[in-house]
DNA sequence: CTATAAATGTGATGCAGGTCACATGCTTTC
DNA sequence: GAAAGCATGTGACCTGCATCACATTTATAG
C-alpha cells in the first residue's frame, strides 16, 4: 500500500479531515527509504525528525555504559518513532534508532508537527491521543517489569505482537525484555 | 496558596489564557478533600476523572493477585493522578489511588476535559504538552529498571524527589522501586 | 559455493534480591 | 499513657537470572 494511503488511515481512524486538510498535512511529511542495519538516529545526533513508519521494522534502543543493548520499542508499520526526549526538550539523542529490515518511513520534523499541531485543532487533537496510547502502554510495561518474570514477560510480548517473532532475532527480544539472550533461550528449551 | 492559584500558574507555564478563559477552564474542575489514607480510586471502579493535586500526595497504584503493591506513581502539589488506562478507555480500574498524606485536589471529568480541549486550542495543546512529558518520563524508568540496580534507583529516586524523603514510607519507596521492603532496607544499613 | 561472521544453544558458576521469621521501635487511638 | 497496630531492621536461606565459555547452527558476502 502507498504510504500515504497509510498514514491517512491511520489519522482518519482518530479524527476528521478533508481531503484538502489531508493534503496539506501530508506535504509536510518527507518520504525516506532505508536498508537493514541502517541508523537513523545515532546516540549524540541533535534530533529533529520523528519517523512514520510504513513499510518494514525499526527499533528504538539505548546501549549502556558496558554497551549492553535495551529496546524501548519495535515500529512496525502505522508506528512512530524517535528520541522523544531529545526531540521535544532539543538535547542531544540519548535513545538510537535503526533499521531492522529495509525501511519505508514518513518524516516530519519537531517543527512542523508543531506548526500544524497550531494551524490544525485536529492534529494536534490526534498528536495528543497518540501520546496517550504512548503514555498508558509504558505504564503496562513498566508494571509487567515490576510484576512478571521474563518467561511471563516473553509471553505477552508474543501474544501482543505475534508478528514480531518471525521478524525479529531472539537477541532483539531478550534486549526488549531486559533479560540475557541465554536466559531467553532457556526459556523455551531447557 | 489557593487552589486556582495553582492551577493558574501551572497552566500558564504552557500555554496563553486570559482571566476569562481561565475562569471558564477553572469552572469544570471541582475542589474536593480527602483525609490521609481515604481511596479516591479503588481497583475495579468506573473511573470518569482525573485529579490535580493542590496539597498533600497521593499514590497511584497496582496490587497483583499475591497482594503486593507496586506503585506507579506519587502525585504531589502541581502532579496530575488517576488510572489514564481506564479513564482514556472507559474501563474498570486496575489501578488505585489513594491519599499518602490529607490531601486537596481539583478533580476534572474525562468528558468535561475532552469538552475543554475541543472547545479551546490552548487548552488541548497542554494536555498534549502534559502527556508528553508524562510518556518521556515513563520511558525513562523503563530504561531505569532495565539498567540499574535497586540501590541505583534509589540514589536517582532521592535525587529527583527529595521532598518524598521525608513524606513517603520506606515501604512505599520500595513499592515504587520495585524492591522488597527488606531489600531496601539493606541498601543504606547492612 | 565457500568462507566468515552472526545468531543460537547449553553447561557451570556466582550474586542480587526475594521470602520467611522474628525482634525492635514508632504511632495512633481510646 | 497503655495497648494495639504499623514500620523498620536483620539473620538465614533460596531462586531467577547474569556471566563466562565454548559448541553448533544459520546467514551473508565475495
Amino acid at each position: 500500500m502507498k504510504a500515504e494511503t497509510i498514514l491517512k488511515d491511520h489519522l482518519l481512524k482518530v479524527i476528521d479531515l478533508n481531503d484538502e486538510q489531508f493534503g496539506y498535512v501530508f506535504s509536510h511529511f518527507k518520504p525516506m527509504s532505508f536498508k537493514k542495519g541502517q541508523v537513523i538516529i545515532a546516540e549524540g545526533d541533535k534530533v529533529s525528525c520523528e519517523y512514520f513508519v510504513t513499510e518494514g521494522c525499526l527499533k528504538s534502543f539505548y546501549i549502556n555504559d558496558d554497551l549492553k543493548m535495551f529496546i524501548l520499542q519495535f515500529a512496525m508499520p502505522g508506528w512512530w518513532a524517535s528520541d522523544y526526549n531529545a526531540l521535544y526538550n532539543s538535547i542531544k539523542a540519548t535513545i538510537s534508532v535503526d533499521c531492522i529490515t529495509d525501511a519505508e518511513v514518513l518524516c516530519i520534523s519537531n517543527a512542523d508537527r508543531e506548526k500544524l499541531c497550531s494551524e490544525i485543532h485536529a492534529v494536534e487533537h490526534f498528536f495528543r491521543w497518540r501520546t496517550n496510547k504512548g503514555y498508558v502502554a509504558a505504564q503496562k510495561r513498566l508494571l509487567s517489569f515490576m510484576n512478571n518474570d521474563a518467561k511471563h514477560r516473553y509471553e505477552e510480548l508474543l501474544n501482543t505482537y505475534p508478528q514480531l517473532y518471525n521478524i525479529v532475532s531472539k537477541q532483539l527480544i531478550a534486549a526488549y525484555l531486559g533479560v540475557s539472550r541465554e536466559t531467553l533461550s532457556r526459556l523455551y528449551h531447557g
